[in-house]
DNA sequence: ACCTGAACACCGTTCAAGT
DNA sequence: ACCTGAACACCGTTCAAGT
């Protein structure tokens, strides 16, 4: 707030004429961030959607590092918050989706999306490049002769880079095949003689 | 700082003499925590291996709802930090996975495992009944006739409880088998005639 | 060797006073 | 309507002084 009111040229009380607190404006901002990626809604089959959604959301999160621990600290209460949800579910739920199967794969992927950053050690330059410098750092950090598991990554990746991106469309890939056979298994076993399944219980 | 020695019953200031700061005191937090997570080493095979370690972090994060956060907020250098890394690299090394297969696996996995936590709303009470108080909050806060979607689902959720570990190991389970799928793939790729592939560059 | 009180440089926030 | 200075209740940390 301090340091917020010096950057505007103004005293920090002065900000409390136009917010109500600091936690208004952390949901302002997750807000802000919510709407900056983006999900497909016309003309899209619903795993090139979540595919879109999801990289355009790490990009989002690799941009702002602090974004991903940011949104999921508060509440899904906020209109955008909500809006977003409810971008996602309509196209899984267009797709054929059940309800608790869209509500499990949601939980997945974003589990997946809100992570991977996280996971990922700070890598301080450029996207492709990531990694290097970290892995260097770790290198140095392991005593002669121990953690040689560890010592073989580091070593890899203190000489080539690591491809973020392609680490991040491995496991995408993997999820989203793997939510496609569980939805289709669902739907065969379902549809089985005798079986007027609910469109609400398909899967799961 | 200053709570802590309230409930030692000493000043803030005597912290000083048994620890260097708050940092280091939060470093030796996030290595007990970590020590907690179980990676089975022993006659298992790697799913299994990892399975157990996913399901065991999962409990801790559940448990300790910050240390997820604590953990990878800090760096991977510290001795358990490393001997965590070095267990998993080991258990993925054995099971015939690459270099650059075993750390992609790992940060998939790990993406999944540290978000999923995150994700999940804040269930108050007991494990498997969580969701329900704040599906029901949820669905007071869509204004009427929006967000048709997420109110499908809130309401879903505000009847019957959702199952926190099963959704957790239908992910899982996608992931794992989605990782072997190409592990498989890999192997089978580079094993055709006249292919001698270092056992560094099976995947990916 | 360990504790204490006082102080320092920080927070977010409130509020009476100014324009 | 918006800003300011002063103050309040907080932080983590330092350090001279005590035992």
């Amino acid at each position: 707030m301090r340091e917020l009111g010096r950057r505007l040229g103004i005293k920090a009380a002065s900000l409390y004429n136009h917010i109500a607190g600091k936690d208004d404006l952390l949901d302002a901002l997750a807000n802000l961030v919510l709407s900056e990626i983006d999900v497909p809604l016309e003309n899209v089959e619903w795993k090139d959607a979540m595919r879109r959604r999801a990289i355009s959301a790490r990009g989002v999160f690799a941009r702002h590092r602090w974004a991903a621990g940011l949104i999921d600290s508060r509440d899904r209460r906020g209109r955008e918050s909500l809006a977003y949800v409810d971008r996602v579910l309509r196209v899984l739920f267009r797709a054929g989706f059940s309800t608790s199967a869209a509500a499990n794969a949601f939980l997945v992927l974003d589990s997946y999306i809100y992570g991977f950053e996280r996971q990922r050690p700070a890598a301080p330059a450029g996207e492709k490049a990531g990694g290097t410098e970290a892995a260097r750092e770790v290198l140095a950090a392991i005593p002669d002769g121990e953690f040689p598991f560890a010592a073989r990554v580091a070593r890899e990746y203190a000489g080539k880079p690591f491809d973020v991106e392609a680490a991040f469309e491995f496991g995408l890939g993997l999820i989203l095949d793997g939510l496609e056979r569980s939805r289709e298994r669902g739907s065969r076993i379902r549809r089985g003689p005798g079986t007027d399944a609910a469109p609400d219980a398909r899967i799961l």
